[in-house]
DNA sequence: TGTTCAATGTCGCAA
DNA sequence: TTGCGACGTTGAACA
C-alpha cells in the first residue's frame, strides 16, 4: 500500500464524468493497483476512485501540463471496462510505502437472517396460537421468509425485512397470490415484518389486506435466552 | 489528516457487530474526527469504519490488554447514536499527520437527472410528433420522470434510469395504473428509457406493452447545441 | 429536519 | 456469469 498526499485533480471518466478541481488530498494506491481519492472529511466513501481490477500507469506529463505545473501524471486504466481515473499531481507532500500483507477479513452478527430466526423462536409474536410451519418455506418463485399457522387453521406468509419498504410489499404480494392458489395452504394471510416500516409501504400493505408487524430488535434478542453471541 | 499504519484489532458495535482479528491495516483519522479502517485490497469500503459526527479519544489499554501486547486504545464513539468503533493498536509502522484544507468537491455529469433534461429537450425521441407535457409530473405515488402527448392525442409516461433494471418497469407499471384512472389523461402509454435496459426488464416491459428506449447518453449530448459543458 | 430516491453504489449468495 | 436483495449503505434533493 502507497500512501500519497498530493495537491492535485482527479478526472474519472466511465458510468459517468466527474472531475476534481486542484487542492490537497489523499491518495492511496492499493497492492491490488486500486486508487481511492479521500479530502479531510466526509464519510467513507472517496471523492474519486478506481476499483480493482486495474492498471496504474505513472508518466510524466506534456509540455501543456507541464507549463501548469504538473510534476506526475497518474492514468488508472479499468481492466474490463473503459472506466478510467485520471490524476494529475502537482506538488507531492508527502509519500510513503507500507506492507500490510493479506486481511484475515470480517466477522458479522445480527441481521435479516437473525431477525428471521428470533420471530421463528418467538412465532406468537403473530398472535396467540400460532405455530411455526418452517422458516424459508418454498415457493416457485422464491422462498418466503416464515410459513405458519394461526388458530383457526389458516396459513400466515410473512415476509421480513431490516427496513420495510414498498419493494417487501410487492414480494409478499406476489408470494401471497402464489401461495393462495395452493388448496392445501388457501386461505393465506400475509405479515410484514420488519424492524422499520416505512409509512408508504404501511399503506400499501394495509390496503391490500396485510398486517404490519413492527420488530423490536433488542426486545426478540433480550427474550432469546441462548446466549448466540459470536464474540 | 492522520494516517497510521498499524498492527490492529477493530471492532465495531451499533447496528450489527463487526469485529476485525488482529492484522496491518492503514487507519486514516479524518479532521471531523471520522475514523476509516482499510485493508490493502478490496475496494474503497473500508473494512470497518465510523462516520462523522463522531469523537475520537486514545487511552492506555487495562492491564489484560497490555499483556497480551495492545499499546494503545482509540474509542470513537459516535455522537448522536450509540455506535462505537474500538481499535487496539498492536504496533505501529506509520504515523503522520497532515493539513489538507476544504475540498472544492466533485462535478459530476451525466446522470439520471441529467438524462432527463436531454430527453425533455428530444422529446420527439418518442416518436415523430410528440411533445412535451412536463418533467416530474406529479401523482399520488411519487412524480413521473417525464409526461409527453402523442400525435393521437394520447399520454405517454417515461420512466428514466440510467440502468434500466426489473425495479424501474415495477416503477413504471405502477404510474401507468395510476394515470389510467384519470380520464383526462387516459389511455396513457409506457415507456422505460436508459442507457442501458436488462434483458429481464426488456422481457417484463414488452409484456406488459411497454415500451423501451435505449438513450445513447454521448448522442443525446452530441445534439444538446448549448456547449453545457462542465469542464 | 425528515423523507425519498439515485448511486461510478458495493457486497454476498445462489442458480 | 448473471440475477437478486441487503447494506452500519452514502448522498443529494426536496418538503
Amino acid at each position: 500500500m502507497r500512501l500519497v498526499v498530493a495537491t492535485c485533480t482527479a478526472t474519472y471518466s466511465g458510468r459517468l464524468d466527474a472531475h476534481l478541481p486542484q487542492a490537497t488530498r489523499l491518495l492511496v494506491v492499493k497492492a491490488d493497483g486500486s486508487v481511492l481519492v479521500h479530502a479531510d472529511g466526509g464519510s467513507y466513501k472517496p471523492l474519486n476512485w478506481m476499483s480493482p481490477p486495474c492498471t496504474l500507469t505513472v508518466s510524466v506529463p506534456d509540455d501543456e501540463r507541464a507549463a501548469l505545473g504538473v510534476q506526475e501524471v497518474w492514468t488508472v486504466q479499468h481492466a474490463k471496462s473503459d472506466d478510467r481515473l485520471v490524476v494529475e499531481l502537482f506538488e507531492v507532500h508527502h509519500d510513503s510505502a507500507h506492507e500490510l500483507g493479506v486481511d484475515p477479513g470480517l466477522v458479522k452478527d445480527g441481521v435479516e437472517a437473525h431477525l428471521q430466526q428470533l420471530l421463528a423462536e418467538q412465532i406468537t409474536l403473530l398472535g396467540p396460537g400460532h405455530q411455526l410451519v418452517r422458516r424459508e418455506y418454498p415457493t416457485a418463485i422464491g422462498p418466503v421468509d416464515i410459513l405458519a399457522r394461526d388458530p383457526a387453521g389458516g396459513t400466515v406468509a410473512v415476509e421480513i425485512k431490516r427496513r420495510g419498504d414498498i419493494d417487501g410489499v410487492e414480494q409478499l404480494t406476489r408470494y401471497l397470490e402464489l401461495l393462495n392458489r395452493d388448496p392445501l395452504l388457501a386461505p393465506v394471510r400475509g405479515v410484514f415484518a420488519a424492524q422499520e416500516i416505512r409509512p408508504q409501504a404501511r399503506v400499501l400493505a394495509t390496503d391490500r389486506g396485510i398486517g404490519c408487524l413492527v420488530l423490536d430488535y433488542a426486545a426478540l434478542r433480550g427474550v432469546d435466552d441462548a446466549g448466540s453471541r459470536l464474540f
